[in-house]
DNA sequence: TATGGTCCTTCCAGTAAGGGCAAGGTCAAG
DNA sequence: CTTGACCTTGCCCTTACTGGAAGGACCATA
């Protein structure tokens, strides 16, 4: 199977499959005889891992170690399982900080007028203390 | 007023102040006649604005349209409003992105054993196409 | 057989937003 | 006079890729 096969099975580009070659999360393929890197199926099971881990958010670090739990049939299921709960502390987190960005704004942009006048509270927020310039103007 | 100064008093490592300079985010302060930059109140009240803008998850490409809005006094607060609007929408389709992988992995890491054995739905997900391997085992 | 188009290969460079480190100049204190 | 704490520039490292150039390979058609 030549790479461009794999990246339409997997939905992973070409240039993304050489770039997990070059960095050692995917194993060297084999190459044709014209020197064309050549896939086979556990290849490309070992590729829908990685994105299937992806999506989920985790960093190619992680999935190079999850990568390793799963083809090593002594695991513990305990480890998986914390770098997991790592994991999603760390989405939480950035999910706490997101929302507060978005009350922030959304705050914001209420009391702006959003007209040609230059008065503008979102503005007003970036220089001063308080982080909503409603109460003036 | 040196750049150690001015990192202590915006919270900006004096790094990034010079990184911001290099880009063209900071004008270039002042020199000292021993060539050490020197910079003006004005000066730390852009970078305030800047650190208050990126607080708010803005890009540096978006603070530096911020940056003009602010300092021309003929703007209209509709392009800062819009331009916080079109923010707020990408921090929510975020947040949408991340709470989805949180409730996935929530679940799957509920049906983990986490003990010693290796059976684990969290890497069965990985391969299989259903999101949760708790209907099994 | 020439030609064109589409694949494949490698390597180099760039992105965002800085951090780290090195080599060298400066300054103030003891 | 020396030590330590500043400052300067410059370059590489990070994450997770993407784009492009230059050069082979393969296949169909005229």
């Amino acid at each position: 199977m030549n790479i461009s096969k794999v990246a339409k099975l997997t939905g992973v580009s070409a240039k993304t499959i050489r770039y997990y070659e070059s960095i050692e999360l995917m194993p060297e393929p084999m190459r044709a005889e014209n020197g064309y890197r050549d896939y086979s199926d556990k290849d490309v099971d070992i590729l829908k891992f990685i994105q299937s881990a992806r999506k989920m958010g985790f960093a190619l670090k992680d999935v190079g170690n999850l990568l390793q739990l799963w083809q090593n049939k002594n695991r513990a299921s305990r480890d998986v399982r914390e770098l997991a709960e790592r994991h999603i502390k760390e989405v939480e987190n950035r999910i706490f900080e997101l929302q507060n960005i978005r009350d922030t704004l959304k705050n914001l942009v209420e009391c702006c007028h959003g007209d040609d006048r230059p008065d503008c509270p979102i503005l007003n927020s970036f220089v001063k203390e308080n982080n909503c310039g409603c109460e003036e103007t």
